[in-house]
DNA sequence: AAACTGGGAGAACAGTTGTTAACTGCATGG
DNA sequence: CCATGCAGTTAACAACTGTTCTCCCAGTTT
């Protein structure tokens, strides 16, 4: 078996090139907190990392490109652990919490990539709002299955449910930047999970006077 | 009465400048439909213009300061009109297509405006954000003084009412995000009004079965 | 052990950037 | 009617940018 594609490093050789390929991806996210991805400079970045302006093209084609790397670095992992998060609790009070806190615990481990993420989601550079909005979309499909399989949506068409989702999904990045601006993460917290139960109520009454003729 | 000092030009040497000064202001506000602020430069504006480089410093100290004279541009005239919809009806379906509608009304009008404020919301440039964040936490404040005029408001506490508002305030910037980056307004302006509806919903319910024990 | 591969270095390029200084000419206030 | 103020110009500065080409040398393959 001399061809195992998967695995990050095969030689010594391989290793190194992934390790100067981080130290980009760290030094450009570590830059990115303070200006926007559009007005990153390919120097800029390899001048943090210590190494020659022309290493950047063995890794990237432009800082564009990088950019895309980070939404997969940033939100890659993600979609296991919120899915699991949502399964491993009904509705209700237990969920709204489980979600608050697991933002919250985000925004807390890795600040830099969901400052990147907020600021990039609506940024100059039209590729990583692109790859940040599909990445967005699945996580909604990803919640909205999960929503389906429960009890609580018997009677709602899919694409209220993709809806819901879409609110539930959309109100985690509107909190995660609202963390990231404040130093006492109390009251965004205690906001969001407002938000949540107000959502939630809604939710539960969404059958009793149906407005479906229009 | 030699001093009117609210006129925007009193002789024609201060009409002049107020000219050249909202030429930057147009120049800047369409270079940033494909780039972000922290990257645009004050030559570049200049030379949008047809003007000068050092021009620019009679109107502004860097590309900073005409983002913040941007964000007044772009809200200033909002305030009256936002308030106004809110006012002209009850609450309901009839608000909730007014709402969005005057959000689509002024995408439609002024993208460029709108554009500027969903990227600069969480953009690089700090004294944007924070004029931003200023001005949509007026926002909330009016709405929210607005619903406490409001039958339905009963038993609401001023904080739960300021969550509220916040919540439509959000969601318009993100309903105005998302008409932007679509052709077809549509599907996204359908999505808004059912979002609505379930916030609307939610409100209805919120004394229902009081939490308030947490 | 010899040939090859490819990550990284080095230097040079044309062009750009923000900022300073000293200027010009015109509308304005006395 | 003349002197002042000030929007805009011109020229120059050091520093920076992305990109190309050429080279080097350690790890890999045969």
């Amino acid at each position: 078996m001399s061809h195992t594609l998967d695995g990050p490093a095969r030689g010594a050789r391989q290793a190194q090139k992934q390790k100067t390929r981080q130290a980009l991806l760290d030094a450009a996210l570590r830059l990115l907190e303070e200006q926007s991805l559009s007005s990153l400079g390919l120097r800029e970045v390899t001048r943090a990392v210590g190494v020659a302006p022309t290493a950047f093209y063995r890794h990237f084609r432009d800082t564009a490109d990088l950019g895309v790397a980070l939404v997969e670095e940033a939100l890659g992992s993600l979609h296991t652990t919120l899915v699991a998060t949502l399964a491993a609790t009904g509705d209700g009070e237990e969920r709204i919490a489980a979600a608050v806190d697991l933002i919250v615990a985000y925004v807390r481990a890795y600040p830099a990539h969901a400052r990147f993420i907020a600021r990039e989601q609506h940024g100059g550079v039209k590729r990583v709002r692109e790859a940040i909005g599909a990445q967005l979309a699945l996580f909604a499909e990803e919640v909205a299955a999960q929503f389906a399989s429960e009890p609580e949506a018997a009677g709602w068409s899919e694409d209220d449910l993709l809806m819901l989702a879409r609110m539930y999904v959309d109100h985690m990045v509107m909190t995660a930047s609202a963390l990231l601006e404040t130093d006492d993460a109390g009251p965004v917290t205690d906001t969001a999970r407002r938000q949540l139960r107000l959502v939630s109520l809604g939710r539960l009454h969404w059958l009793d006077a149906p407005v479906r003729g229009n």
